[in-house]
DNA sequence: CACCATGTTGCACATTTTGGCAACATTGCA
DNA sequence: TGCAATGTTGCCAAAATGTGCAACATGGTG
């Protein structure tokens, strides 16, 4: 409960909120291929061109993208590809662990 | 942007957004060393009995953790370790590309 | 049975987040 | 210079979230 424990909480708290939206998590497996700029990544995902630019703030205010200007145009790249690894990796053991308790709850099918 | 994609994204974010929030990490830490009913963890955090509650009712609801009753209380436990290791891996990987930039805005410090 | 400890749920309120629209800034080009 | 393309920001309304308090449910004990 020190502040030290605190603002580690905090920080990675911050990293998660940056992820709590099926847009955004979409918009980093995007970008794991490769940069992608605002207008393609909106045009792909059909969204709104200031809603895509928001998301997209919001993923590199966590540190979890980075831009590179090209022209009139901003890359946005993936900097922490590792966030992805672990995505999958809760969503495996949960699943995993939900499919087992299934089973307990109805042995009948074994 | 087919309905699987989305549905897979949808239920990442829905892990993400249980993971969103200081104290919920906290608590994801607490119950790395052994399980912890509700009343020890509102009073090891600080925090109101019915929030604590709540918070691990959002962590169930995503598959993080378990619970058993136990007589009158209630222990919850960690069931996918993972995402804590994953919360480190993210976090190593920001600070260190923050202070790849850092040193890039700033080489006169070398 | 009454009583207590533990958890959960319902409600009200404040705060935060999201999406859409318009306005503005920046860059490249004719 | 004017114009088009690209991004960002500001504002607003709707939706979701967090917190505290009270009420309720459940299980153990005298």
């Amino acid at each position: 409960m020190d502040q030290r424990t605190l603002r580690r909480c905090e920080f990675r708290a911050g990293i998660f909120k940056a992820l709590a939206h099926p847009m955004r998590v979409l918009m980093l497996e995007t970008l794991k291929e490769k940069p992608w700029c605002v207008c393609e990544l909106a045009g792909a995902l059909g969204l709104e061109k200031s809603v895509a630019s928001k998301h997209l703030a919001q993923l590199k205010a966590a540190g979890l993208v980075d831009t590179e200007k090209r022209g009139t145009l901003v890359e946005y790249r993936l900097v922490a590809p590792c966030v992805l690894d672990v995505a999958a990796c809760a969503e495996g053991t949960i699943l995993a662990n939900r499919r087992r308790k299934l089973d307990i709850a109805l042995p009948s099918r074994s």
